[in-house]
DNA sequence: AAAATATACCTTGACAGACGAGGTATGTAT
DNA sequence: ATACATACCTCGTCTGTCAAGGTATATTTT
């Protein structure tokens, strides 16, 4: 991978928080539209994405449901909660201030 | 504070860089040089700070020495090696990349 | 004269998020 | 048969941040 982690730590939650902003998913699915959007120069790791995964749903942001495929293997799928939704417009604020900040600093 | 850490983790050593660029300095006149500039907004814990210097010289990206006052309390100086700058150059480059990633993923 | 504040340095230990490495199970393509 | 893609998960390690503590000098306030 290209970008350092440490450049994306504390992006996490509002990235996973985003796409399910979008519409109801699952893990897989998640990582895969990151992939897409990014034109593959990110992507989630694993442990990171489902150790998110659980940290927002004790946290209330998200809520999840196993999907009822019938075939191929299973999913959990999650949704946003509103309280989700809250921390993720102040998420999206706290980035706008950031980019000012860090522009202003390493410049 | 009002901006949360895991936002600037990963810029520290960027924005220490980027003081030590304009001029050597040291870890008190770099801190509130960076409050300054920021108008308040941020400061680097000094632990955090000092951490970063230890990391910085032990990777030779920046070198130390003791100033000569002669009154008043010591102060180390840091100045910026060759080396240091390719960094600078470096993660400024990952930060415009970096930006572009999160504004595409979390829009 | 004593106390508070500012300047200036430093270390230790705890914490949290990222992730390498490992695992399980189903379905499809070679 | 074998490999690959889909899809989930956990454990343990690593690293950067930072709260809490410390030292020392000089100035300002009480």
């Amino acid at each position: 991978m290209s970008i350092a982690s440490d450049l994306i730590r504390g992006h996490t939650e509002t990235i996973i928080l985003a796409q399910l902003l979008k519409k109801d998913s699952y893990g897989y699915e998640i990582n895969k539209s990151i992939q897409v959007a990014t034109k593959g120069e990110y992507e989630l790791k694993e442990a990171t994405l489902y150790s998110a995964f659980r940290r927002l749903e004790a946290a209330g942001m998200i809520e999840s449901y196993w999907g009822d495929e019938t075939t191929g293997a299973r999913r959990r799928y999650y949704r946003i909660t509103s309280v989700g939704r809250s921390l993720y417009e102040r998420n999206r604020g706290d980035w706008e201030v950031t980019k000012r900040l860090i522009d202003s600093l390493i410049v």
